[in-house]
DNA sequence: TTGACACGCAAGCCGTCACTTGCCTAACGT
DNA sequence: ACGTTAGGCAAGTGACGGCTTGCGTGTCAA
């Protein structure tokens, strides 16, 4: 299992996720062209397979593949650990 | 103010703020010598100290200066964006 | 069957990041 | 006053990450 953290520090990936969240089972050229009109980005495909990638490896993703078209679904339970392992702590006002 | 995600992206800062998560006001020198014990890290005292640096960029440590002792202290409240941001959505098992 | 479409693989480039190195300042104890 | 201790500043190095480029594979429609 890859790393959430790693996953979770570019902003191209936090921006797929934002995607994901609104709507699920999203190809990679429907993602690709939501980046540009909703994010101002644009990243090449290829670039942004990759980026699925290491969404995937980290668990963030899951795919399945229908015909042609693989389709990409958030999955946010690995984000869990974050507030466990560093419960609110906060600076005494 | 930095980025919390970047700042979380390395694996010597995440165990700071493990340490920093069970004691709060530590100094430098007392975070090198946990890191070496209890996480087997053993990076030079300027490479700690620009993880701290890091980590009070992003807001997610506070610094207070007691004569030659800068304390340390965790702030989680930067952390609570990320469950508001990606809320709870599972895949259907 | 042929062409277009959605996607995968792999090598290479380049900027950023983590770390080191060397020297410096400031505060404390004796 | 002097040496020690805690920490800071800045330039340089090596490696990893994000992106491109080019080509290849499988699927579907006409």
């Amino acid at each position: 299992m890859g790393d959430i953290y790693r996953a979770l520090a570019d902003p191209t990936r936090r921006a797929l996720l934002d995607e994901l969240v609104e709507r699920d089972e999203q190809t990679l050229f429907e993602l690709c062209t939501r980046l540009a009109v909703k994010h101002d980005l644009t990243p090449s495909r290829q670039a942004v397979s990759q980026h699925l990638d290491v969404l995937e490896e980290a668990g963030l993703v899951r795919t399945e593949r229908r015909g042609r078209y693989k389709l990409h679904t958030i999955d946010t339970a690995p984000l869990e650990e974050i507030p466990t392992r560093w419960p609110t702590r906060r600076r005494d006002p």
